[in-house]
RNA sequence: CGGGGCGUAGCGCAGUCCGGUAGCGCAUCUGCUUUGGGAGCAGAGGGUCGCAGGUUCAAAUCCUGUCGCCCCGACCA
């Protein structure tokens, strides 16, 4: 039916292209490895970070805007920082264009006295700011998030998942002790994991990055993972205890009550428009987008069927009159009267776009009073009264929320293993995939030899772990305080 | 940076081996018939064949160079 989408099992990676183009949430750009996003994806971004702001708002944050550019200097403050970051920052280093023979060229003369980065992230400038703003433990806690976009030099490039320019929310916080940047961690990771598993219906486990994962600059990242249809995960947000790192390296202290000056302790945060990706393979399926009705740009769309201008008189005022009960209710329902596509055609547009609910009114169902709603996720239909139509549709579309849960919940807990031994753990990653729980001796070198030899890495040591028992490390046999959870990553 | 693929109408492609009037499907425009799962018929418009050289009477096609994008890997959110 869906004629233009791969299916999955024929070539997952393809299936996922043909998602995003179908869909029509974005389009290769000219530039490589950058990407625009269509009106459709935009608004589900709008929609998801339009949750996310009102979660951020009412834990006390405000929004603030920091600049693109970063001066060079910025960068290197921060040792750790800048060698995380080096290889892939866009530099600006002329400011103006010349006419040449073949076009424009670039004017020799405009070059920077100092070189600007494009942020890859914006710690360094905000650290830089913040020195400015706090003298006195009165001044703390900060607690800001910025909406902005951001460039790495990526290597390697897929719609959403790794673009070189990305959408994201940065927050970036100041604390007076150690205890309460810790908190603000931990208190915005929850903020993701309710956010994942409630409007994004994608369930996922929250835990610590092992050191040779941890965010550059960071004295602890901790993560939600999410696992995909094809059993490998994804990281769908950070949220890293920066302990004093940027204070020290930005000199930014604070008097204290009791007189003494010291350092700031800080926090950042962040998820970006990433999680679009992790939405698809989460839920989709071969015939295209499947949203959870949370985010939904459409959430109901409503489809007239008539013959003649008699018809369509009757059956248009029949579908006003619902529109009106659906939108009084909050719903997002659009009344899809476009005449150049035929019924037929626009049930197939709206199936492969994700909308959740699709109801059809034709001249029979004016007659006896009816309507036929269709369900994205199941892609069962029934008809049912106009009446019941307004009474159902919106604890249906909370059903179809919870139901998508349910349904990555169970395909994870199938995709998720516990091993004993490396070999077993080896033939579980190459015959399932999928998450694996496994015994760790804690050292670097053995993540690395693991990575090295089956590319799966330590995904996080979860918060809340199933697998707290001690044990033997599966490749050198030390021992294991719990269990830590592997998989291969996108 | 390695491996693979592709640049021809808005989109998807054929034509390239073997040089000889630039084609097909979808989309678009006009008209008529249609409308409960991607409508049918008739007609029409739309191209510096990625770019630059070269060979030739003649190049989308052969030769040389060059640019770009996509996919797969190494690195990363």
């Amino acid at each position: 039916m869906a004629k233009n989408i791969t299916p999955r099992e024929k070539d997952y990676s393809q299936w996922y292209i043909d998602i995003v183009k179908e869909a029509q949430l974005a389009e290769h750009s000219p530039v490589r490895g950058s990407m625009v996003i269509k009106p459709n994806g935009y608004s589900l971004w709008e929609n998801m970070r339009d949750a996310l702001d009102k979660m951020f708002k009412e834990t006390g944050h405000q929004n603030a805007y920091f600049p693109l550019f970063i001066p060079k200097s910025f960068l290197s403050k921060e040792a750790k920082h800048v060698e995380g970051f080096a290889k892939e920052c866009a530099v600006v280093t002329h400011s103006r264009l010349i006419n040449t023979e073949d076009g424009v060229g670039v004017d020799p003369s405009s070059k920077l006295e100092e070189e600007l980065i494009v942020r890859p992230t914006s710690e360094t400038i905000i650290w830089d700011t913040y020195r400015g703003w706090i003298q006195s433990h009165r001044d703390l806690p900060i607690l800001i998030n910025q909406w902005a976009n951001v460039v790495r030099w990526e290597m390697r490039t897929r719609l959403f998942l790794r673009t070189m320019e990305f959408l994201w929310q940065e927050g970036h916080t100041a604390h007076a002790t150690r205890e309460e940047a810790i908190e603000e961690t931990e208190k915005m990771l929850e903020v993701y994991r309710v956010f994942a598993e409630e409007f994004m219906a994608m369930p996922v486990i929250t835990g610590v990055k092992t050191e040779s994962e941890r965010f550059a600059g960071a004295e602890n990242t901790y993560c939600i993972e999410a696992l995909m249809q094809d059993g490998k995960a994804l990281q769908a947000g950070t949220s890293h205890f920066l302990g004093q790192n940027f204070a020290k390296a930005f000199d930014v202290t604070f008097q204290d009550k009791d007189g003494g000056l010291k350092h700031v302790w800080a926090t950042s945060w962040g998820v970006s428009t990433r999680l679009i990706g992790g939405l698809i393979m989460t839920h989709s399926d071969d015939d295209g987008l499947i949203l959870p009705p949370k985010l939904a740009p459409t959430q109901i769309v409503m489809v007239p069927i008539f013959k003649n201008d008699e018809e369509k008189a009757k059956v248009m005022a029949y579908i006003d009159e619902v529109y009106a009960a659906l939108k009084s209710q909050g719903l997002r329902v659009k009344v899809d009267d476009r005449e150049q596509y035929k019924p037929g055609w626009k049930f197939a547009q709206h199936e492969v776009e994700g909308v959740p609910l699709r109801v059809a009114v034709g001249p029979r169902d004016v007659e006896n009073g009816n309507a036929e709603l269709a369900r994205r996720d199941t892609k069962t239909k029934q008809v049912v009264t106009k009446d019941e139509l307004i009474q159902i549709v919106k604890p249906l579309l909370d059903e179809i929320q919870q139901s998508l849960f349910n349904r990555a919940v169970e395909h994870r807990t199938n995709l998720t293993s516990v091993v004993s031994s490396y070999e077993e753990f080896k033939e579980v990653l190459d015959s399932k995939g999928g998450f694996i729980y496994a015994h760790w001796d804690g050292t670097p070198e053995t993540e690395a030899k693991i990575k090295d030899e089956t590319k799966a890495t330590i995904r996080c040591i979860p918060l809340d772990n199933p697998h707290k028992e001690t044990g033997f490390c599966m490749v050198t046999g030390k021992p294991s305080e719990q269990m830590v959870l592997f998989a291969r990553a996108y």
